[in-house]
DNA sequence: TTTAAAAGATGATAATTATCATCTTTTATG
DNA sequence: CATAAAAGATGATAATTATCATCTTTTAAA
């Protein structure tokens, strides 16, 4: 079993609070999984029981809506911890994990996490930090949902992958999301979605070729999303 | 100055986590203010450097958008406590609050209650849950914004508000928005807010006189919030 | 490699929602 | 109390977005 304290990873998140000691006992308790992509890592009202430290991979964590639709809350990626605030309020989950790609994931038991959150301050305190930046996070994405239009929504998807995943050697976002995950994320009809892509395609603001984004135009995307 | 320890409201936030000398060392550093309809408590981008808890009346708190509509993200009343989000961040607010009725509030200034942060991890794990807990609430909003109608929204807003306010002794609720107010909770225009008002009038769903607002049928707003 | 299924694309059309204009009612202020 | 300003209401119209149908391309599994 790898070690935890060796883990490039943690240092990505608040699990680089951990003293050594600590850490080693994590490591012993901890167990690590190759996921597939399509693979569920945990649904909704599922109990996690636990967190779980992505080491590799990316997924897409949703939740379902009353209209049989899939809501894309967030991206998870590399050095992401998931599952800290099911167990923070000691509920099952409200939210879906899964995978776009083949993913490495290891993942802590719950009591061990919340013995480090009982008795490490500064661990405690940097997962408060995480929740506060994921509440305003939210909040935000509650603005632009209520007041963008699809278009701006895509636009502003568009940089937010820009921004937060890196670029294969040819160019292309690395991340393989299909055109409905994409529609998920904005919150529109999978047919809005593929129709507006083409239309930034048409106007030079990216390329496609089959799923593969080459973002072209940074600043004309930025003003799109701003309503220019 | 009254005494935090005396103070019922304290019970319904996680104050109530406090100790009686802890409880009395934030008494007397405390400010209490009386806040009039329509005065802004602090607004975005301002360092709070501390924490509100209401001790009477509602605010409206909102985020402005890159269209310049304020989006209102949640309704505080007695027994809540704002600020809490900035203050774990050391940031300056990212949302603005205003009163909507005469208001009473008390102000904890930040240092104060980062001592009690981290040397009480009672009250720490309570903040935790708080944000956790608002956390949850604001990735479902994300889904019914993403997802759902105006008209579904609106018949949500109705139920929640009908939820979490008192009613007036006449059956209206006991909390004064303005058409724009209700507008800026559903994101929708102002116009096509008050035209669905006075369609759920119409259906009998609810009866409107001025800024009152009775709730008549529970069962259909529910149904009619799903989808049927 | 073949082939069925899934994903992507596009047109036609309907439904939803925003915007602008105008009028009425309510509210706040001297 | 008078009166200007703000809020509320409603119609007409335009813009946005969803839905349904159909076709093509890609993907995955036998």
């Amino acid at each position: 079993m790898s070690k935890c304290d060796q883990c490039i990873v943690r240092q990505l998140n608040s699990l680089k609070e951990l003293s050594k000691d600590e850490l080693i006992r994590i490591s012993e308790c901890k167990t690590s999984t190759l996921i597939k992509r399509g693979d569920v890592l945990f649904d909704e009202g599922e109990h996690i029981n636990g967190v779980f430290c992505i080491r590799d991979g990316v997924c897409k964590v949703s939740k379902m809506s009353a209209n049989g639709k899939d809501q894309i809350i967030k991206l998870i990626k590399k050095g992401d911890l998931i599952g800290e605030r099911s167990l923070i309020s000691n509920e099952t989950s409200n939210l879906k994990a899964v995978a776009l790609n083949d993913m490495e994931v290891c993942f802590i038991p719950k009591e061990e996490i919340m013995k480090d959150l009982r008795q490490n301050s500064n661990f405690t305190m940097s997962i408060l930090n995480d929740l506060a930046a994921a509440l305003k996070q939210s909040d935000n994405v509650v603005v632009d949902m209520a007041q963008k239009t699809v278009k701006q929504r895509l636009a502003e998807t568009l940089l937010h992958l820009n921004k937060n995943f890196d670029t294969k050697e040819n160019g292309a976002l690395d991340i393989q999301l299909s055109r409905e995950d994409l529609a998920n994320i904005i919150g529109t009809a999978t047919e809005s979605a593929i129709r507006l892509l083409s239309g930034f395609k048409k106007e030079k603001l990216i390329d496609l070729k089959g799923k593969e984004i080459f973002i072209l135009d940074i600043v004309k995307l930025k003003n799109l999303s701003e309503g220019f």
